[in-house]
DNA sequence: ACAGTTGTACGAATTATTTCGTAATCAAAT
DNA sequence: ATTTGATTACGAAATAATTCGTACAACTGT
């Protein structure tokens, strides 16, 4: 097993968002994408760093402004986070989940119908 | 609005979970319930005194053994980690999360076949 | 070459969270 | 009454997370 197991601040979560939507990007990409009223261009650097350190990022740094990219995929830390949120908080119940995801977000017809679609897939 | 954006940490929410299962409970049963080899007593004290103190709990002290009672409903408190979760991760998307919960091979053929009914029951 | 701009590195301050040691209080049993 | 056991209160230590000040390096245009 090489179970790697990440686990992300929420701060370090915003960061992988972006890179993960953007594929790479610098640190001032980063933080210009958050665009953070509250916290300075170098937060965002440090927290960047972190995330190399522990390695669930990597970086370019072969030119001066470095050049950051995901090392963790997007899909195997949501289905972690997903999963730690059913065990500490629905007690393992993942359809206690998605029945509060559903009722409250007032997902549309388009997203109902797309699930289902999803949900006769499974079985 | 009498919006009380609870944040209960991840110790917290341990202890919440306990006190909603039970109804109300003293710090020792909810020590004892949750059983970590890894905190003593008091620990589990300080933290539902905090509880208190952030106004999540309430406590009768009229006898020497304290007797605590959650003030969030289960309800709310998952619906709000859930949306934070929805929003934080999955952008937005209620359809995203639900997927992932599924895809897990968490859930099992009866489960599914509660969120279809469910689902039905939406529109 | 030099001034201005943009970037990274590093360490320290701040804040939040978890943990526990110790003292004080109360109740029960001897 | 005195000891014993269980409880709460309090404060401080340990740990984790976030934030930023400052220094220095690299590039840009003049």
């Amino acid at each position: 097993m090489s179970n790697q197991n990440i686990k992300p601040t929420e701060g370090e979560m915003e960061i992988l968002q972006v890179l993960w939507q953007k594929g790479n990007a610098t640190v001032r990409e980063v933080h210009e994408a958050l665009n953070k009223k509250d916290s300075g261009y170098t937060t965002t650097l440090k927290l960047m760093q972190i995330l190399h350190e522990k390695g669930i990022v990597e970086r370019d740094t072969s030119q001066k402004t470095h050049i950051y990219k995901a090392l963790v995929s997007q899909d195997k830390t949501e289905k972690q986070l997903v999963t730690k949120m059913i065990d500490n908080v629905f007690n393992g119940s993942a359809a206690r989940l998605v029945m509060q995801a559903l009722g409250n977000h007032s997902a549309s017809a388009d997203e109902i119908d797309e699930i289902k679609k999803y949900l006769d897939s499974l079985k």
